[in-house]
DNA sequence: CGAGAGCTTGAGAGCTGTCAATACATGTGG
DNA sequence: CCACATGTATTGACAGCTCTCAAGCTCTCG
């Protein structure tokens, strides 16, 4: 299979390069390179310097700190089509955290350099990625949010709801998988991997959710949704 | 005094309009627009449609969101030529947070369709945007990691670190003074006000920190640094 | 089957929050 | 100038959530 010839195609994909004219599609495409990082290598390290924007193609990568002993704080997965590492690359600072491959993943890198000269041409491609920060900071927003007003039980129940896919009506019964590892999700809730599993345990024996493996029934959403504001 | 005529004046002064062509000023002062809110009152509550830029022109406000029972979590705060609702403004979006005034505060209004225009139409504003955008995810990122991260010490040692004006050489003695109330700081940190002053307490009885009021004597900053260091 | 990774469970400790009471500060009115 | 009222900050006792450490379990894969 030839990598190269598919990325003027992947380059569309992008949620921040979509809708751009062809030429700068094309002009970036050339400066692309394919990348492919085994199940838990790294992309980059946090304060390394960043040399361009890296685009996930297949496969998932989190975005973690490291702490002093040994330790790892996912804050982020970085899945299909999203990019990362943004922040960086527009204030040519080094990364603030670090990229590691959850499982093997393939992904593309756009140089620094043109990514930078084409922006500064061209307006359209300005206000996409403008609209693509503000999306992301938004979220963060929304995250911050949920570590500094919910509990574990809480933030749990909210990103089960979240992770329900929007065609299922709202009071339904709804199965959900997980997109990885419960150690990684458990990261990215800010909860050790055992209190997760634990509080999974306990919102089974209240019947609010049923556990198999990476899937897990919602029997009735609305339940599970009161169930969250009764905590306060 | 006409506030009006000021408005030329501020708009320079504002990080995220600096360095714009005249004409753009102008463009933008003609739509501005300057209130004045007092202490503890909205400025805008969360969930509201979003109609422009503010600017924090003289005082404070904090970026706050409610929980169910009455208790309120600061997300920012707010100082003099520094913006806020930026992810509404360009999302289209509600505000995601509350914005309420520390103290009485003076503010000026830049309505949205002026600013998106002019967003459009100047590629150098909208680098400027992109910069501005990326610094506060960046520091966002950072807030994060110290909520994922350090425990409540740590966060308040690293709070008065970066309260340190840059003048001062690294090793000596500084005294910084809390830039708004115990409270505000407290929940800015994600602690109860109780465990805020308990930390300096502890901090003081350490010998590293001095309390006075608002006004935090650091002896020796390489100690304090250590200090947090050593916590693990 | 064995090995390893991921997940679960248990017991105990620690950090942080809640509630309640007290001190301190600040500004107002007499 | 003092007395009071209000808001702010501190202190104490206690409970609870969440983490740590350690062991056992489950599943996948060679």
């Amino acid at each position: 299979m030839n990598a190269r010839a598919e990325v003027p195609v992947m380059i569309e994909g992008v949620a921040l390069l979509q809708g751009l004219e062809k030429p700068i599609r094309e002009r970036l495409a050339a400066e692309a390179s394919i990348l492919t990082v085994s199940r838990s290598d790294a992309v980059f390290r946090q304060g390394e310097a960043c040399a361009g924007l890296h685009v996930v193609i297949e496969g998932q990568v989190k975005l973690l700190m490291r702490t002093g002993n040994g330790h790892e704080k996912v804050f982020e997965v970085i899945g299909p089509n999203e990019t990362m590492g943004e922040t960086a690359l527009f204030l040519g600072l080094p990364y603030p955290v670090a990229a590691e491959a959850v499982v093997d993943t393939r992904l593309m890198h756009l140089a620094k350099g043109t990514l930078l000269r084409e922006l500064a041409s061209d307006s359209m491609f300005a206000l996409r990625v403008i609209e693509s920060l503000a999306r992301r900071l938004n979220r963060h927003t929304e995250d911050l949010k949920s570590y500094m007003l919910l509990s574990g039980t809480q933030r749990v129940i909210c990103f089960l709801l979240q992770e329900i896919p929007d065609v299922f009506s709202a009071t339904d019964a709804v199965e959900v998988t997980l997109p990885t590892r419960k150690g990684v999700i458990a990261s990215k809730l800010n909860l050790t991997q055992e209190h997760f599993s634990r509080i999974l345990r306990d919102l089974t024996a209240a019947s609010l959710i049923e556990v198999a493996g990476a899937r897990i029934r919602i029997p009735d959403v609305a339940r599970l949704r009161d169930y969250q504001m009764a905590q306060e």
